[in-house]
DNA sequence: AAGATTTCCATAAAGCTTGTATATAAATGA
DNA sequence: TCATTTATATACAAGCTTTATGGAAATCTT
């Protein structure tokens, strides 16, 4: 408790960088990919999980992207029943370009700052990626 | 330039965060009824602009929004083509409770950080609400 | 001041995304 | 073997957004 200052600054922002996103894909796609690009090839289900939908709708998005060359699908010797999700080489491309584009722009943000700003966010560096860290835990981990 | 890491790890948390917003209403209407809470009422062109959606998107968005009860539409007197949107005493609530919770999840993370890292983090707090000052401006300036 | 142009909003049709309900195939257990 | 569970797919409906277009009001031009 009592880090309410905290807390809104970062909610804030990030809200607000959310709608400078491309709109080219649905968040949720772009979230699956970077998810297979982070972990590796995943089940249908395990990503349906991971970000919040249903099957169905997590089958359909594979259906799409895999489509549009983005992921393949692979089936497993062992258990004939699931179908593991892999990014192509287009695919990750993708996540890069698609990375590289919302770092630039907070970039471009950060370079608008005075310095003693710039200082104080490269002093809580440390603490943004374990908070990013936290993020995905809470959100990975209450699975399985 | 040369702040990547920085942009990297703020659009990292950004995009986390975004996973975990609440899912009964597009994020375009719950980004809509905060600009018109933090600015007053607007033309729906105007919100259609500043939201980055299209004038009849817009137009739909607000006619769901009204029949909701979040926000209003009021004439113009002296321009008669205008329909200015306005913010209902339901529409504040709502805005006010979805950012609560934003922020309450936030800070449940935070609370989960070393004390050194809290106090980076709010020496930085200037420089994370410029950045969302800057951000704003960037989507709001550019219209008119 | 009339007519043309522009501005603002609404409507219509279509596409994409996601959800609920259900079906099918494979694995597991009794 | 048969029942149950698990993993995915399909069908259908609902919601959001886009492009194209229409109508009303304001502004500009002469």
């Amino acid at each position: 408790m009592g880090h309410h200052d905290i807390g809104a600054a970062l909610y804030g922002l990030a809200t607000r960088a959310t709608r400078r996103l491309p709109r080219d894909m649905s968040l949720t796609s772009a979230a699956t990919l970077a998810t297979l690009d982070r972990t590796g090839p995943r089940r249908i289900t395990d990503l349906a999980a991971v970000e919040g939908v249903t099957q169905p709708a997590m089958t359909t998005l594979v259906r799409v992207m895999e489509e549009s060359g983005l992921v393949e699908r692979r089936g497993n010797a062992s258990d004939r029943r699931i179908t593991l999700v892999c990014l192509t080489e287009a695919g990750a491309a993708y996540v890069r370009a698609r990375r590289q584009a919302g770092v630039d722009a907070f970039e471009r943000l950060i370079g608008r700052l005075s310095t003693d700003e710039i200082d104080a966010l490269r002093a809580a560096l440390p603490a943004l990626d374990h908070l990013a860290e936290l993020e995905s835990q809470d959100r990975e981990g209450p699975k399985q």
